[in-house]
DNA sequence: TGTACATCAGTGAACGCGCGTTCACTGATGTAC
DNA sequence: TGTACATCAGTGAACGCGCGTTCACTGATGTAC
């Protein structure tokens, strides 16, 4: 089963986002090497060709997501004016669809408690969130701009998480429109 | 063996209390219930004649410790005057050393994710979530208070979960402040 | 007051199970001649 | 161009281990007489 150089990359690749999603929805302990091989199409043996660990699937699962995110966050607010990148990152943060979408929503939100007790994942966690802040902040106007990126940054990743904790869809939808309200109009003080 | 009737009451009340710190500490898979059994000073096969099950244990502890949380919140708010009582909130709830202490930090930011998907834990931590809405929103001004107190409970919990992230303290400490001029500067506005 | 018995909180061995990890093996393909 | 061999991504049986849960048992105390 040889293959060409390009092949083993690209399973390394389909691991690890498999990996993403059942880790997100499921919970990191309560998902088995077998289940997220399998999910990838292959056998749970492979796997220690590709990471040394567990752990460190889950490490660069953490770092790898939350990068994307980062990206498409500075991505956002250089290609567009301010207000209109503010409103774009805010909205689709807050969206009750994506809130819904918790195999595909933000590690911060989904998994944040469980990375934080993971000291070799939080290195690459910091560096994410830090450009997470830079790119809110290139949305906001000079005065005090690094202070309301880091509030606004907070609030949105609150409501997600409380969000997701309600049973009532009624107030879960209070808390995103709220959360929107205080993030998205940061902009305008 | 046979104790006094308030015995076996707070033997449960014991367990449940260890279940919290080990859970916020370690992660709820992680906690095994010999663990937290030895923690209470019991042995594992004791467990099954207080909690019908581990789930369950989950459910009460989460349920009981946000139960605490927002029954402190409405007691500081109702027995001092509104802006002292937001403000006594607000610094507790954003105190490095509380942020630090995982083990008895809001179950909200130390389980949050978890828990979201547990649905038989998620009706009382959804009426808890209420009480501390409804706790915040009596600290604050008449005009649009309710709206605030739910940005302001999302920005809270938000800033929480990101500075237990950071690898580094002065991020950290940063995201703290911006939160706490956010969430505790909603009564001046 | 003293004795015999019932109660039941807590014990600890045992259960089946799925976990993370290891390792000898397979076999399709790239490479050397 | 054709053949022999080396490579190595992926396989699947096996490992020891700790998990959640069950259950027959213990023995200190409350209760009945």
């Amino acid at each position: 089963m040889r293959y060409g150089k390009e092949h083993k990359a690209e399973t390394h690749r389909r691991v690890v986002e498999a990996a993403a999603r059942r880790f997100r929805r499921n919970g990191i302990e309560a998902t088995g090497v077998v289940d997220l091989m399998a999910d990838a199409g292959l056998t749970h043996g492979g796997f220690y060709a590709h990471f040394p660990s567990k752990e460190a699937l889950v490490a660069e699962v953490s770092a790898a997501s939350l990068a994307r995110a980062a990206a498409r966050w500075e991505r956002i607010s250089h290609e567009t004016d301010p207000a209109t990148a503010l409103a774009r990152i805010v909205q689709s943060y807050l969206d009750p669809a994506h809130v819904a979408a918790v195999e595909h929503g933000c590690v911060l939100t989904t998994l944040g408690p469980d990375i934080a007790r993971r000291e070799d994942a939080r290195p690459a966690i910091t560096a994410a969130i830090r450009r997470m802040v830079d790119a809110l902040a290139h949305c906001l106007p000079e005065r005090r701009r690094r202070k309301r990126a880091l509030a606004a940054l907070s609030t949105l990743v609150g409501a997600v998480v409380l969000a997701r904790l309600c049973d009532d869809g009624q107030l879960a939808k209070e808390l995103l429109a709220a959360a929107e309200e205080t993030a998205g109009k940061a902009a305008a003080r």
